[in-house]
DNA sequence: GCCTATCCATAGACAGGCTATAGGTGGGTC
DNA sequence: GACCCACCTATAGCCTGTCTATGGATAGGC
């Protein structure tokens, strides 16, 4: 009954690369980052974060690092590569276009 | 490697209400309606059309009924119902709560 | 007689997000 | 000392929704 999806399915690798192109951040971050920018209408649930990390991973989107957080904690830290900020361009341009066209239909040109 | 969707995934249900909204309409040419507006940027397949007219008939936001076309062929139209005029709402509301929620992620406000 | 556009519909594969679960640490409170 | 909270990673299995691949049928044009 409920439509319970807290992200548009789609754009998580996006929102992620995004976040990424600001600064490394651990999964943590990243699903805060993200929440906290879009005033708690999106939230990335763990099940879909680190998937979606690996699956960055495996493209070569990004790149990962143990280090140790400011409260000296283990974390694993992920950073843009070059081949993920052109995908985040690629990405992007999508996105706005789906969006436009959305628009369209939904006005009704 | 190739992300190769013709829609955004969750949006299909409102572009069908949408259309439906404006006049009943049977699948194809709802399908040619979502693409004609959207200039040839969404396409909606068979296979994505007709699983989602099923579901909006067991919601009850559309009903059926099959009739002749103007070039005299057997046709399956469909109307929007008042619950599914409401769930358009709904799904609007939601569509561009999320679109302005990623806009900020995106933007990094 | 054939081809294209129009029309319906389903089965099965697959991607991606969600639920549920599991485990570990630093720091504060009672 | 026991406990809880905030922090932090990760996986298995489910579910929803879209796509691919089929299958079938008819009207009209060439």
């Amino acid at each position: 009954m409920d439509k319970k999806t807290e992200l548009m399915p789609g754009t998580l690798d996006m929102l992620i690369l995004r976040t990424l192109a600001r600064a490394p951040l651990h999964g943590y971050g990243i699903a805060l980052s993200i929440k906290r920018l879009s005033d708690d209408l999106l939230t990335v649930e763990e099940g879909s974060l680190y998937p979606a990390l690996q699956r960055l991973l495996l493209q070569g989107w990004v790149k990962a690092e143990w280090k140790m957080t400011e409260t000296k904690r283990r974390a694993r830290y992920y950073t843009l590569t070059a081949a993920g900020r052109k995908q985040l361009g690629v990405e992007l341009t999508r996105f706005e276009q789906m969006v436009a066209a959305i628009g369209r239909v939904l006005q009704g040109a």
